[in-house]
DNA sequence: AAATTAAACTTGTATATACAAGAAAAAATA
DNA sequence: TATTTTTTCTTGTATATACAAGTTTAATTT
């Protein structure tokens, strides 16, 4: 299970100045390497460190001040869902429980879908489930996830409590989100919602509403979230 | 009046494209012109026009895909507010008024400010100044603003209803947001944010917390929003 | 010692080029 | 005609290099 031998070398770089930052190595503050200091590591060049350092300063890992260097940026924390491109950095993976409320199944398009489908998408129809992320035993996000049925095989066998959704679409079907739009509300909790997240009917609660595009043309992705933001926050990096 | 003359040829590729889809010249789904083709357009070479394609990418306002090209994506609705780096794309300009509730003025940080300031930004003191913005009459969202007071002479003139905040630090003061965080929570309506956006008091509202980099080392800014979304809603793109 | 200048770093922008790999159109084949 | 193969066009990854410009450190000058 080792991990694929094609990985494009800006890639492996992320990779490893991620980890080194998430373990600690590098902290809030420090410098990176200068640019010419990881090409000799790697034995690159410029253009590819680059291309490394501007995806980790769009993740939000770093900054990069002219004629200084990068400079590590804040520790993440909060429900870092919206940062999708970079891992599921969230509040700790220890605290986070994910219960699957509706296993992975094969449906037709809702009639009253939100969001404008393809022929194709029609024709393939789709894949539903529902999770209940709790953060330290309090049920706090609610997700209902659209999945277009194309080139997913066996999909539906795999455990997605454990793993994370994107990691399992990447690494058994090599699905990757490329793009993506999310509109936010807040709105008063209905009765359905106010009971799977335990609190009051009416209690201000975040919508959300997701649609992502992947590196399949057609397997569009969507889903709509409910979060409890009473303990918890959403947060993300720009 | 003119534009500065040693603009980056990649911006002003992207301020081209950006202007054309704003326009509607491009529509979604269109392809750009391939790289190749932008390439003998402009006189320079693939990196300098991935550069360009790579930020409007991240903007989102294209999506790429391998072998094809470059796709326009959706015209921009919502209160695009959170894509800082694109515009102020918005519910469209002329539907969008700018009241100021409190004009700029030089205060000192307060007491209870909720996030850590370096030694610098504590003596540079700040900047503050509240903004109500209308979207078709309705006031829709409150945002207070502080900012670090280093090398901003005369910032205090400027009018901020008609320029967006942004365009005034950049053009006058060459100021730019190169990073920022984000804290999202919905939360019921206080009697004072209430009365601003003239709604019911503990009405559900989304509430923002923003930090934001700029270029220059020590001059941070930050934002606290209060946005009813009960007739529009916060969007972004990733 | 203090202020200025110069040098040695850093990242930012840009050119020129090469080959890999995905997608679509054209050509060849059954 | 329908299918397969080839070609062509597209973006993706990468090397090698050059100079501009911001920041810091060291050397020089006052």
């Amino acid at each position: 299970m080792a991990k694929e031998p094609n990985t494009p070398l800006y890639k492996v770089l992320i990779a490893d100045l991620k980890r080194q930052i998430d373990d600690g190595y590098y902290k809030k503050g420090d410098l990176l390497p200068s640019e010419n200091e990881l090409c000799k590591s790697y034995g690159t060049t410029r253009p590819t460190v680059r291309q490394a350092l501007g995806e980790l300063t769009q993740m939000g890992y770093i900054i990069r001040q002219h004629g200084k260097g990068s400079i590590v940026s804040e520790p993440k924390n909060g429900l870092g869902i919206l940062s999708l491109k970079g891992s599921t950095a969230g509040v700790g993976k220890k605290n986070l429980r994910t219960e699957i409320l509706v296993k992975t199944k094969r449906i037709g398009w809702p009639v009253d879908f939100p969001y404008e489908l393809t022929d194709t998408q029609r024709e393939a129809g789709c894949l539903y489930l529902a999770r209940l992320r709790h953060v330290n035993g309090l049920p706090t996000l609610y997700e209902e996830t659209y999945i277009t049925d194309i080139d997913l095989p066996r999909f539906t066998m795999h455990n997605l409590a454990k793993h994370s959704l994107f990691e399992t679409l990447k690494k058994n079907h090599h699905v990757e989100i490329k793009e993506g739009e999310q509109k936010i509300w807040a709105v008063a909790a209905s009765k359905r919602i106010a009971d799977l997240l335990s609190i009051r009917p009416g209690k201000p609660i975040l919508h959300m509403k997701r649609s992502m595009q992947t590196n399949k043309a057609n397997l569009l992705m969507y889903s709509f979230l409910y979060c409890n933001t009473e303990e918890y926050f959403i947060q993300d990096y720009f």
